[in-house]
DNA sequence: TATAGTTTGCGTCAATTTGACGCTAACCCC
DNA sequence: GGGGTTAGCGTCAAATTGACGCAAACTATA
């Protein structure tokens, strides 16, 4: 018997928890079946059609979740036999996983209601399945991936203060950065352009904005980059 | 429609080619229908009964090329739906790849026939699918993993010089090191533990054999270290 | 038994990278 | 115009990396 083929996501997004401090969190969807009825779950769905797997992920994020990624991409896919249902049923599901990153601004407009609901992503209840594995799995590949790509651009909008990018990798690697240290190595490794503006306002010297080279992609996933699957 | 699922794996070994140069080679079984028919591809075959994808890719390598590898792990999901057959056709396959490493040893006991192999990784004709893509990709994989982990001692048997492991390197990145930094930077990783033996018989200094760090594993794959999937 | 030839194994040195820290410039608010 | 705050730059020491040289260990051969 053929198992069942699905897509699922787990989406990161910088936001502020109930005691308001930025963190990063994850939507989730609550199971309204058996099995695992009532717990937190990964978004996901079915492949339809003749969409890529890339597109099935965009898709199925964006139906359950209302969300646009500015990031996607393949984590892993996910197919022991016992993950999916209680030992008697025969039903077996390969999961499809992808990991994807959303600015701040777009995390505000997703649906929240009784079934979607962001959580901490490292201080997480039981989810359904192995959802728990996942996620950790998708935490560990974005602060690994944080280390040597320009990943952290997924998290904000098109200009941005140095600031504001060293706030992102402070929140996703959970520790402080120097700031001295992270301009340097930020503006030596070429992945960011001054627009030349100054961000006015604040009551303090007006940082510079900065965009990012739009000829580089934002990782680095070998041939894999030129192609959609 | 559900679309077929497959588990194909791209297989490394160090053998010597034509021109009798250790270089890094793939197994590759000829197609024997269509479409493709004829081509070379990657070892695979459908997921049976309800083996865990692991155990899927490394039963499957085994029956079609009798080889069992050292190392494996997931490469990535391929399932653009064009990849798979001719444009009217209405088949649609997504296939889980794996890559895998074995041993010169192991290489060697290969099954070798007329719709069974070995071509230089870097070198290869038209295969069939996306399979030229695939396995590309694995090569950047493979190179780039070479320098933050241990999969090198994958080509390699239970003991070995420091001069072997260092061909290992050499010819997977496909440039000379040096030697004496070579040594300092594997030493002090900590990776491979002295046996106290040497290796006599050459008519040089015989070399010390050495033995990876059994307690480490073998590259580093997250959470995903202690399970099978 | 001595000597040539090869490779191991260790050390050195300079160049580059990284972490830590402090000072001054620019700006808003009062 | 002064106080408060953050941006932006420079410095310095420690750690890492690349390039290279040389003595020790061994075999083969004369």
């Amino acid at each position: 018997m053929q198992p069942q083929l699905a897509v699922s996501t787990v989406i990161f997004a910088l936001r502020a928890d109930e005691s308001g401090k930025k963190t990063l969190m994850i939507p989730l969807v609550k199971r309204i079946r058996e099995p695992h009825l009532g717990k937190w779950a990964l978004p996901g769905g079915p492949i339809v059609g003749s969409e890529s797997l890339d597109d099935a992920a965009a898709r199925n994020l964006q139906a359950t979740t209302g969300l646009t990624p500015r990031y996607l991409e393949q984590l892993y896919s996910f197919g022991n036999p016992d993950r999916s249902a209680s030992a008697g049923s025969a039903e077996r599901v390969i999961s499809i996983v992808y990991w994807a990153l959303v600015g701040a601004d777009e995390a505000d407009l997703a649906i929240e209601s009784e079934n979607v609901h962001w959580l901490a992503a490292d201080d997480l209840p039981e989810l359904a399945f192995d959802h728990n594995l996942i996620v950790e799995y998708a935490l560990w590949r974005l602060r690994a991936k944080v280390n040597y790509s320009r990943v952290a651009h997924g998290f904000l909008g098109e200009e941005f203060t140095l600031a504001e990018l060293r706030e992102v990798y402070e929140i996703v690697l959970g520790r402080p950065l120097d700031k001295g240290n992270f301009r340097r190595s930020v503006e030596a490794s070429g992945a960011i352009v001054p627009t030349g503006k100054v961000q006015a306002g604040g009551s303090h010297r007006p940082p510079a904005l900065y965009t990012y080279d739009k000829t580089r992609s934002l990782a680095d996933r070998g041939p894999l980059n030129k192609t959609s699957h």
